[in-house]
DNA sequence: ATTTATTAGTTTAATGTTGAGATGTTTAAT
DNA sequence: ATTAAACATCTCAACATTAAACTAATAAAT
């Protein structure tokens, strides 16, 4: 999952400035956070031989209903180069299937399949409770201040980055 | 980087219950933070023909001195295979470079080279520099609620996943 | 001492990831 | 209509990533 980030920084070896420290103080833990939580999930994944990728296909398909590769693209942030292969790659397990968009020969429409909504349904929930437990750790209120903070991270994307809207708020 | 998330869940489709929305808002907005501030720290590192992950082993061994190739693995909490990799990409570019332990032979310790001392004194500033303008939209008091909340999430580790104490608390 | 277990690192197969360039499709401009 | 621009997808090269199998070196057990 998750690429990421820079694990250890600073230890004392040179000097930085209190504001410095805090932000990279922040950096940090939210960086290892994430990592920590996506490590865990990506391991319930595994046992169902999807990877984090491949399911947040699967997810979007599911919730949103068949879209076309750039739209998945979209919503999971990758690139569309990298969206052909994961939809190779789910099409060759028979969960997801193609089919060009007759009207604008462009577009490639990705439908569940049978077995794929059969799985979707079966894992989804296992991710859903997992995520509830990674964050039952923090009382109520706290949850809704990190998904603030994190907000106003998330939210100075970059002109032209900008991808799309949530769908819970 | 960041491998990453679930992007959009849940849209009205199903019902789901408070508890759940709750965590999920919060799960999503941490990965959303979390991607979207790593996106923009990695794309100054492709100015300097780096990658996260080499970043990462550079900045390492830069604050923390010369270490052997499974203490970096640790560190910035990828496989040793991985780890193998990246030393192989940095050796190339004489970056770094291995050394055998001469006690124990199984041991390579990894240490800068003058060009990587060079590269990483330059680079480490901007990505500092980055990080600082990246928490910034947040005031002193909410970083700190940041960390705080985000070490919390972070901390439940799986038994026997505890990778390593940070250097700043 | 010999066997056994542990540890460090490498290799391999499979998948992911991006960015850049190529192909095919549609729309806009002239 | 022809051309140009925009768009969706695919392809490719390079690097990342993991897990599992493997080699080599050391430590522990007997």
């Amino acid at each position: 999952m998750f690429n990421v980030d820079i694990y250890c920084m600073i230890t004392g070896v040179a000097s930085y400035s209190d504001t410095e420290k805090r932000a990279l103080s922040a950096y940090t833990k939210l960086m290892r956070a994430a990592e920590s939580v996506t490590g865990r999930t990506s391991r319930i994944l595994g046992a169902y031989n999807l990877t984090v990728s491949q399911f947040g296909v699967l997810e979007v398909l599911f919730h949103k209903g068949s879209l076309c590769q750039s739209e998945l693209a979209a919503k999971i942030l990758k690139s569309t180069g990298n969206i052909t292969m994961v939809i190779d790659n789910l099409e060759k397990r028979n969960l997801v299937r193609r089919e060009r968009d007759q009207n604008d020969r462009r577009f490639i429409a990705i439908h569940l399949t049978e077995s794929g909504h059969v799985l979707i349904e079966e894992v989804f929930p296992s991710i859903m409770a997992a995520i509830v437990k990674e964050m039952s750790i923090l009382p109520e209120r706290e949850q809704g201040e990190l998904a603030r903070l994190c907000r106003l991270i998330g939210l100075q994307e970059d002109a032209g980055r900008r991808i799309d809207v949530f769908t819970i708020t």
